[in-house]
DNA sequence: TTCCCTGCAAACTGTTTGCATCGCT
DNA sequence: AGCGATGCAAACAGTTTGCAGGGAA
């Protein structure tokens, strides 16, 4: 892990990841940040997130539709996808830190509380 | 959902799914098929899958590598996906049931108890 | 005979990489 | 000046699709 350059690209992106709750994907957010870099490429957007992701300072959410997610909250919190409109949220259930213990001890594995995954119907598409 | 025409290689694929635990990609599914039908095709290969998991006959797995896997068994439990060698392994915890119990109420959307992916390190590699 | 299913190849989607150039430090 | 970062385009991997021919009903 080599000391980062900085680039305004990179800073554009982490502050936009910041700024939303949503969880965009790395189509979303490139369609973003060319609003002020018109001439940004994919490659230098997939760069930039993998850096960020493995700096830390992102969590990098593999999600069932293969794209990734991208959060720039790290705090320990588990994750819904919905399975028809492929939307990410998150779930805030405290239970879940409590299972993640449960789990692991009959597991023997290492389980990462931050990566628990739901998936179902989110409200607006259950209502629809 | 109109009827299917029997065909030995859909036969043959579920048939392997049926006979293992692991967790075959479409790829290993492939793989395996090839030893009988030399000449099957990827596209008979993952249009079956497609038309086994629409009939409910298996659970198509989306993963956060991206591929899917497929699993035989249909009843309800959760997933464990390795985050470093990618291994698909069966969590059964029964507690599980009641945590989707306590996300669906707090949470107004469904969530699938079928689908609750947790990520991490396997045994195996934890070890290593 | 009908029409679903197959094998094959081409198309597609999301992501990664090689390379010349740019711009922090 | 040095070297990491960029834009671009080509390469890639996994999956889907169109089509002509084959096989179950």
């Amino acid at each position: 892990m080599t000391a980062l350059k900085y680039s305004r690209q990179r800073e554009a992106i982490k502050d936009y990841l910041m700024s939303t709750t949503t969880h965009p994907t790395a189509d979303s957010v490139y369609a973003h940040i060319r609003k002020d870099f018109p001439r940004i490429s994919m490659g230098t957007v997939y760069r930039n997130l993998s850096l960020l992701a493995e700096q830390g300072e992102l969590q990098q959410l593999p999600c069932a539709d293969g794209g990734d997610r991208f959060d720039a909250n790290i705090t320990a919190h588990a994750h819904f996808f919905c399975s028809k409109c492929q939307c990410v949220l998150d779930l805030d259930i405290p239970e879940v830190q409590g299972l993640t213990q449960i789990a692991t001890t009959t597991f023997n594995g290492r389980i990462d509380s931050q990566q628990v995954v739901f998936h179902g119907l989110c409200p607006d598409c259950l209502r629809a």
